[in-house]
DNA sequence: ACTTGATTAGTCAATTTTGACTAATCAAGT
DNA sequence: ACTTGATTAGTCAAAATTGACTAATCAAGT
C-alpha cells in the first residue's frame, strides 16, 4: 500500500515515465521505502488496471518507446484515501539486525564485540551519508530528519550494548 | 537470510515441528522479524533441500502427520556463518509511515494533526504492550530492550512533529 | 569513424511471501 | 452421544518482489 501511495504522490506533481520515478525514489526516498525498479513497474501496471493512472506511449528517436504515467481523478481520490490511512496508523519497523543480537550469547564476547564494531562502522557511515543529504522542500524534509534522529539513537544504543558486553566479559 | 538464521537458531535448542516454530516466533519474536506461517514452511523446505535441516514424519493418532525439523551439522555450520554475517552488518529499517509524512503538507494542518494523534495512540499502545512482555533469557532480552528504546524515541519524535505543526499553523 | 564505457529504459523468469482454505482433534456444554 | 467452537497443523494458488538480462543512445578518447 505504501508503494502505491508513494508513486501516486510523485505523479501528482506531473506525469513521469518509469525511469524518472525510480530515479527519484532511489536517490531521495530510499530512506523510507524500499522499492526496486521492477516492483515500481509492477505497481504502476496494477494501478493502471485499476484506473488510478493512465499510460501514454512516447516515441523518441528510435529508442524503445517510453511509458509515461499520469494520475487520473480516481487515482487522486485513492491518494487522498491512502494518505489519511497511512498517517492515522502506526506500522512498526522490522529490525532484522536484532535476529543476530538474539543469538549473541552463542559467541565468545570478544568475537561478538569485534563483529558489532563492524556493524557500528557501517551504521556510522550510513548516518554520515544521511546527514549530508541536502535539505528537501516541504514535509519531505521530515522523513530525513526522522531518519537522522533514528540513526543517532541506534548508534547510542549500540555503544551501550557494546559497553555492557565489555563489562560483563571483564575486559 | 535473517529468516534462515532465526529458524536455525531456534532449532539449535531442540527439534521442533512447524507449528511450534511459528508459535514461538509469533508470540515472542514478532518484534524483530516478520515471518508468517507459510513462509516458515517454505524456508524450512528450502533448508531441507540444502541439507541444513532434516525432517522426520511423526504420526500421532490419526492426525495429519507432523513434520518434525531438526538441525544438521551443515545447518549448524550455516548458522555460525549467518550469525557472524548478521552481527557484522547494519541493515537499515524501513519506516513505511514516513511515506505519509512526506505528503503531510498536502493536508490542512488540523486534519493532519488529528490523523497523527491516532497514530500516536497506536504507537503508545504498542509501546505499552512491548513493555509488558516478561523478561526473556540471555541476549534475547536485548531485542526487547532495543524495541522499547526505539518505540520510546518514536513517541518523543512524533510529539515534536505534532507540536511543530501546531506552532506553524498557529493553533 | 570507431571502440569502450556509462546512462537510459524496460522486461522476464525465478524466488519469496502470504491470505484464504482444509481438516483433524479436543473441550465442554447440553 | 452430539453439536459448537477453539486449537493444532499444514497446503495452495495468487500476489509481490527482485536479480539478471536486453538494447538503444550518448560521450569521449583515439
Amino acid at each position: 500500500m505504501d508503494k502505491k501511495l508513494l508513486l501516486l504522490g510523485l505523479l501528482r506533481n506531473g506525469s513521469m515515465h518509469g525511469y524518472q520515478l525510480n530515479e527519484f525514489i532511489e536517490s531521495t526516498l530510499a530512506t523510507c521505502v524500499q522499492i526496486k525498479r521492477p516492483t515500481a513497474y509492477y505497481v504502476l501496471n496494477k494501478m493502471k488496471a485499476d484506473g488510478w493512472v493512465h499510460e501514454t506511449q512516447q516515441q523518441e528517436g528510435n529508442r524503445p518507446p517510453r511509458h509515461v504515467y499520469g494520475i487520473t481523478s480516481a487515482g487522486e481520490a485513492a491518494f487522498q484515501e491512502l494518505l489519511r490511512q497511512n498517517l492515522a496508523e502506526y506500522t512498526s519497523a522490522q529490525f532484522s539486525g536484532d535476529v543476530g543480537l538474539a543469538f549473541l550469547d552463542e559467541l565468545p564476547a570478544v568475537e561478538g564485540l569485534a563483529l558489532l564494531q563492524k556493524r557500528r562502522d557501517a551504521l556510522q557511515a550510513h548516518l554520515t551519508a544521511t546527514q549530508s543529504i541536502p535539505p528537501h522542500p516541504g514535509s519531505l524534509q521530515l522523513t530525513i530528519e526522522h531518519q537522522i534522529r533514528h540513526l543517532t539513537a541506534e548508534l547510542i544504543w549500540l555503544d551501550e550494548v557494546m559497553a555492557q558486553i565489555s563489562l560483563d566479559s571483564g575486559v
